[in-house]
DNA sequence: CGTCATCATTACAACGATGTAATCTGTGAG
DNA sequence: CTCACAGATTACATCGTTGTAATGATGACG
């Protein structure tokens, strides 16, 4: 049996609340009740009870990470992140897969764990919020990424700028015949959707038609994924000038098919990806992608959730993280690695 | 303020303990009573409170998973199936990094004894298990891969054998002059001293002399990490027959720093890895691994840890999965992807 | 020497859910 | 009509911790 702090109490000749006070260190102690009450709880090993505080306290230490799927390296390095962000801060974090459903998302914001956990973040999929929209209780919420509605604090990555950027910049690389995988295929997929509308509108700035059969669907965003999306493509179309990938798992998926098919990156077509995860950097060769700092995302979440808990009724907050291009290998010989 | 059984209860003319049957539905409600209490519930939106319940209870459906580092794809892997896998079981999973750190191991462990968590799956990398000396109250534990001590149960793939087989596999396909990269450097990783010994043993058992040059270790074990070794043994020393990398992240690194210094592989060089991530399936080339079924460690440490709550001193139980090694293009031709 | 201020310590209740044992309701047998 | 009995429901206590408010101890000062 685990010892309790009436039994530290107990040991030290104090009550029970002496003990508590000890272990928090905010009320004040003298020097000799403390020395007494710090002996017996090293002898008796004391753990405080956390479901007991959480109970009594109203908070549990815990935040929930709700990520789509948490074997993509995206989302792993995202987890990642904010695991050690939280850790900093003394949060624990409790992990849960939506697998890409939205009934998950919504189960996870309203019912699901409250009181366990003192606040979410949540990467959703679907554009339709109806998940979010909530009726009174919300609880603390900051959500990851491409979301359109503007009912919970967020930190985002313009999706539809990058993937503009990206296209142009491909463009302004003679790339005329550029295709994408990932396009959107009416699921909903907020990610897809906006950066395929970036693309057009690029596509579209620069004068270059747009050919709907260069939008190349994938039923997983993985490498997997892509690579079936892309075979099915190779064998039914041309070579495109270009491939630009909605993540950087999908690029990877494509730089395989490429190679196995004996075309050759940068020299016969172009790949460009989105997220610029570590695997990323060292493919064969080493992918052009959007780039930015995941740190910051996780410590913007976090940041955002400690002060949404601070002041529950505040403006909804919403931070945009800065993008950059990374040219590399795969986009022109002058790339470099790192 | 979010109802409680009280709450429910009033509004539904019964006693809060009815209101707990009913949603627990361990005892008997009459139909009559059942309904309105479920429409009570439903207006008001009852959610259990888990803090309280754990506390009344004792146990509160979460378990703690404690990996080295959440960013590796092969960590991320193991980390998705074994949430699939506690979810499918109602558990809730929350995640720890150790980040290679011996100290956080085992304040996991004490931590584990906070209540808040049930049980512990941990994924150990130091050799010495003075971690899990275990005083008197460890809560259930399962343990993932290398641990040498049977101290708890335990989940593993046989390293040393793996790492014996691919050697000889490597030897048998003409291969004299074979590198290890992420070998042991005497920091008491459990999978390096292993996959060190396999490799050692299988060199003894062709009678190819053992070469310590060609051990190279690495500070980190990411793709980063094996670039920068790679290029540090590359400037010093000739090319290898082959690279026998200790795990596919370890084997991505090496592919591109060799594609960079315009070795080709599996022509000039081959390179094989450990693991099987998804990565390493779509690297260029695909990369020949040793593979087992990550979701069937997961199972398998899940089931550990249930039967464990359920008979805490039974014997300690020693899980062994098997693995294979795989072919893919990066040892040879012949390989092929999927 | 008594009184009051100051600080440390204590008793008690409460957080919300649920096991236990007691109470209540309704049924059917005698 | 009474009594026994099964089943449904209830009151109460409890899990471990900590805020509140009351108590106790110490010392300063008139």
């Amino acid at each position: 049996m685990r010892a309790t702090v009436k039994d530290v109490a107990a040991r030290a000749g104090v009550s029970p609340k002496t003990v508590s006070n000890v272990v928090n260190g905010l009320v004040p102690v003298s020097e000799r009740t403390r020395s007494k009450v710090e002996a017996a709880l090293a002898e008796l090993d004391y753990v405080p009870n956390l479901s007991a505080r959480g109970l009594r306290n109203g908070r549990s230490g815990v935040i929930g990470l709700a990520l789509p799927d948490l074997s993509t390296p995206y989302s792993a390095e995202v987890a990642h992140h904010i695991v050690e962000a939280a850790h900093d801060q003394g949060w624990s974090v409790q992990i849960e897969e939506t697998g890409f459903d939205p009934q998950r998302e919504h189960d996870l914001l309203s019912k699901a764990r409250t009181n366990l956990i003192d606040g979410l973040i949540l990467n959703p999929v679907v554009l339709d919020e109806s998940a979010i929209r909530v009726g009174g209780t919300l609880p603390p919420v900051v959500l990851l990424g491409d979301v359109v509605q503007h009912l919970a604090d967020r930190v985002w990555v313009d999706s539809l700028a990058a993937a503009k950027d990206m296209t142009l910049a491909l463009a302004r690389n003679g790339r005329r015949r550029i295709a994408v995988v990932g396009a959107d295929q009416g699921r909903g997929s907020a990610t897809s959707l906006l950066r395929s509308r970036g693309y057009r509108e690029a596509l579209s700035e620069m004068g270059i038609p747009h050919d709907p059969r260069l939008e190349i669907g994938c039923d997983y965003w993985t490498p997997r994924g892509s690579a079936e999306a892309l075979r099915a493509f190779l064998a039914d179309n041309e070579l495109p000038d270009a491939f630009f990938c909605f993540t950087d798992s999908l690029a990877i998926g494509a730089l395989s098919v490429l190679a196995d098919a004996g075309h050759r990156v940068p020299e016969d077509v172009v790949v460009a990806g989105f997220d610029d995860i570590e695997d990323g950097q060292f493919a064969v060769p080493a992918l052009t992608t959007v780039s930015f700092d995941k740190k910051a995302l996780a410590v913007n979440a976090l940041r955002l959730l400690t002060e949404r808990m601070g002041s529950p009724k505040r403006a909804v907050v919403d931070v945009s993280l800065p993008y950059r291009i990374v040219e590399r290998g795969s986009t022109g010989p002058g790339g470099s690695r790192g």
